[in-house]
This record gives C-alpha cells, structure tokens and sequence, in this order.
DNA sequence: TTGCAAGCGGGGCGACCGTTCCGTATCGTA
DNA sequence: TACGATACGGAACGGTCGCCCCGCTTGCAA
C-alpha cells in the first residue's frame, strides 16, 4: 500500500521552494476562483514556468486534489480537540460552522465537496472518509447527549454541510454571514416539537 | 419600454418551428448538464445547424436566458394559486418546495440562481425581483400567522432556496430526496423555542 | 409555377487551455 | 572549479468551443 521505499529521491533546493510555491500560489488561487483557473495563471502568479507545474503535478486535477486534500485533512485533524473541549451538542455545531466557513471561503474546496467537476468522494475516497468518521463521531455524540435529533445520518449532515456552504459563499460580501439563517438550521437540527 | 411595433415581423413557418425546437432542447439539455454544454451538442440534438442557434438567439447567454426567465416565470405564475388554495405557512413551504424541486432536477437553473458563472440577479432583474416578490408576499402572510420566525427577510429565504436546491442536488440519485432534511429546514424555518 | 427574400447548415476562424518538449540555466558534488 | 544530473521556462501542439460567413434550399406571394 504505501510508496516504495527507494522511490522518494530529495529534491534539489530550488525544486522543493518552487513546489511549495506553487502549492501555496495553487491554494489561494483555486479559492479564489475554483478548479476553472488556467494553470498558466498559477504558474505566472507562483513566478515559474507552466513546465515546472506539470513536473511536480501530473495533471491539474492531481495539483487541485494536493490542494483540497490539505485543506480537508486540517478540518478533520482540528475536530479532536472540538470534541475535548466542548460539550456534545457545542462541539457538533462548531465543526459544522468552521466547515461551513472553510467552504465558503474557498470555492475550489466547495465545489470537491459538492461534487461539482470534481468530487472528492470519487477522487479521493479515503479522505473523504476521515471527514465523514470525524463528523460522524461529533454527530453521534451530540445525538447521545440529545443536543441534535436523533434519525439524522451523517450523509444528512454531509448534504447539510454542502448547502449551508451555497448559503454562505451565496451571501459572501454580505457582512454577517449566515446571520439569522445559522439560528434556523441550529434549531432545525435540534429538532423541532419539543 | 416595450419593443418597437414594426419591430416584430411574422417568421416564416420553418423559422418558427425551429425555433421551438431550439427552445425546447436547450431546455432539457441545459436542465441536465447546467451552462457548460456546447451550443452544437444543442443544435444537433435539435436536428438544426449551429449558424440556426445563433439566427434565432445572438448568444449562448442569450438562449440560456430565454430558457431560465421561462421556468423562472412558470415558478412565479404557480405562486398566487398556491397563496389561494392554502392556508399561509403551507402555502410559503409549497412554493419552497416547489422551487427548490425545480432546481434539483434543473442544473441550468440552479446555477442562475445561484449565480455561477451566469446570474439572473445581475442580467435579469426584473425576473428576479418577480420572483422576490413572489416569494415575499408568501413570506410575509407566513410570518403573520406565525408559521414562519420573524425577523427573516427575503434574502435570507432566497440565499436559503439556493442552499437547498445544492443539497438536494448533492443527492440527486438518491431515493426521497431532502428526506428528513426537509423537516430539519421547516422546523427551523418556523422557530425554535416555543 | 416562378422569383426572391428569408432561412438554413456546417465548415472555418480565432481564442483559450491542458499538456508536452527541449534548449538552457542551476544545483550539488568531487 | 568543473562536470553531470536535475530542474527550469515558455514556445508549441492538439483539442474544444463560441461565433461568423456564405453558398444553397425553401417557403410564400404573385
């Protein structure tokens, strides 16, 4: 399963600050602009030639999975310590938000998510499953300690998830955010006649 | 405001056919496969020539247009026989659901909506403010009769439509669409603690 | 039936974009 | 310092797509 072991060679030193430039240049722009951006423009704004992404990146879908799988893997690494330091119910929500958030500012990872030309749950089926088990987890507690209607699965969360990104990057220059529209889903996944 | 009166001459029996045809195709295709598909898959699907599309409509945005402000207007129309036949918050949650199912099973339109990549707020809006008004006058009766939480405004329905629409979207495929999520967004929708 | 304006099809142009290639510059080592 | 391996840049290629053009067809009126 893992990499030969031979097969990782270092880099010389102007290819491993170019690599990394490009995948911080890459980040900002597929946030700013989703998967649609020329290559050529990253390439430009990273200060290379287009070549050097292509010999570190095959293809530009590789390069925007580096990029959105980073981003993935920080929200599900932050969801352990969410879950020791809050209550159930605390702990669910705020992963919720700084998901949301995390989506609505960075179309490219909104799009992965929703399986707009490029589907995380597709491409990249393993990472995909450590955000839903970190989610998961959250959901069960906070289900447990009664703070989120039971019945709710995390593929409802994970839809849920996806629309309240539409909501919010639909409402980005708007100050506030969500505003009210938090409370109304809050309430809502609490459950309603009681 | 209105065209010129000479300006409309009678097309010939073939021209007129066609261009329905070229209507109607665009609508389904556009519905399945959002802006992006190419205007000869449309004039082949058509059985015309692409030279004919662009007779009939000066742009892709122009035909894209014609067929969004058509279901847009088909959406607004429903709306005072729903304000009619129900009592005020079913009928607000009628016209949600309905235009959120017109989304779902319309990529086209859920991307005008939403405002990627072509923006209905921004090349039609006096469509779009048909439809805010509509939406609106539902809104409103709703929240008089208390099915729906004060202090929502339009725009927070509207930026929650476009949500809605990405989530069942996200699960289009699956059977029972929104399924509980539907009750998760109507209890929040009409308020939490009472 | 005939003449012509209206309409048609589809090849072609120009722009864009992902990807490749290769002559040149740079790094790291001995 | 000198040399080979490594990496670089950006021109060029092939494919796609919106849109235009023009020689041919067709509907309609006389």
């Amino acid at each position: 399963m893992s990499a030969n072991l031979e097969s990782v060679k270092p880099l010389r030193a102007d290819a491993r600050r170019n690599r990394a430039r490009v995948l911080d240049t890459a980040h900002e722009v597929f946030a700013a602009e989703g998967f649609g951006v020329p290559i050529d423009e990253i390439a430009r704004r990273a200060g290379v030639g287009a070549g050097t992404v292509y010999r570190h990146f095959p293809t530009k879908e590789a390069l925007f999975e580096a990029v959105v799988l980073d981003r993935l893997d920080r929200l599900v690494a932050s969801a352990p310590d969410l879950a020791a330091a809050h209550e159930p119910g605390e702990a669910f929500f705020a992963f919720l938000w700084a998901s949301v958030d995390e989506g609505a500012g960075d179309k490219g990872l909104a799009e992965a998510m929703a399986g707009a030309g490029y589907d995380i749950a597709v491409l990249a089926p393993e990472a995909e499953q450590r955000f839903r088990n970190a989610f998961g987890d959250l959901l069960t507690r906070a289900q447990a300690a009664g703070a989120v209607r039971a019945g709710l699965t995390v593929d409802d969360v994970k839809a849920l998830l996806v629309g309240c990104m539409a909501m919010q990057r639909y409402r980005s220059g708007e100050a506030g955010g969500l505003g009210l529209l938090r409370e109304v889903v809050q309430d809502g996944l609490r459950g309603g006649r009681n």
